[in-house]
DNA sequence: GACAATACTATGTTATACATAGTATAATGT
DNA sequence: ACATTATACTATGTATAACATAGTATTGTC
């Protein structure tokens, strides 16, 4: 099965559309604890599909750098690692919100003269 | 002039925002022929800052990937590559729009509830 | 005549999404 | 009872693209 060279590019250009909001997406979710397979889920059911090789690692790097927090849960059938959003990472999830709606201005502006 | 961590963090997810959007800001602004250096100014203008270091490497990439073309043109003071872009780039240029279009939205869904 | 603005090329670094593989347990089907 | 699928994670390697930095050379401008 071949793809052909114009849906591979097709394909760089979404991913990297669809790299930017990851974080936005994964921390907007977690004013609650979830765990990291639940997230996936969760997020691929409001439309946002995350691989696991891209998701567990962010997690971890989002709380390497204080944004999140995490915990074992034992008390389930298996251990799950819980994640929630730190006060840090409240405070840096309302500038990227900030930012992230000015960039859809922007890109409004943009794309409306195309249209024309 | 030290940086503390947090505005590095802050940084580095604010390009990674920006970043998914440079190439469809690009090929929104080429349906009549323009320059690198112009471009830049343009977009600037436009709310969107992109380097030089980024913009020119990725104006050769979509050339190379046929999705604009380009020319010398020496007429003027001094020479300059004008890119326009192509029907190929045109093509996909539709697809990452309405791709754009089902992110703005799922981040809209994404964003809402952490309001309430 | 110095300095800033214009307009590009070239090279190296770094970060991050994804590919891939692996581990181990629980639930489900037949 | 046993195979398969779903769950829930870890670990490693690769590719790509933005950016940093430097350099070249011409054209205004004070």
């Amino acid at each position: 099965m071949i793809k052909d060279e114009t849906s591979v590019i097709h394909e760089k250009l979404t991913q990297e559309l669809r790299r930017g909001i990851l974080v936005l997406a994964t921390l907007s979710q977690l004013d609650e604890a979830m765990y990291g397979y639940a997230l996936i889920d969760e997020l691929s059911k409001r439309g946002l599909e995350i691989d696991q090789g891209t998701l567990y690692p962010l997690l971890r790097r989002l709380e390497e750098q204080g944004l999140l927090e995490s915990e074992w849960n034992v008390e389930g059938p298996r251990p799950r690692r819980y994640y929630q959003i730190s006060p840090t990472g409240e405070k840096l999830r309302q500038l990227l919100v900030d930012e992230w709606q000015a960039m859809v201005n922007v890109m409004e502006g943009l794309l409306m003269e195309s249209k024309e």
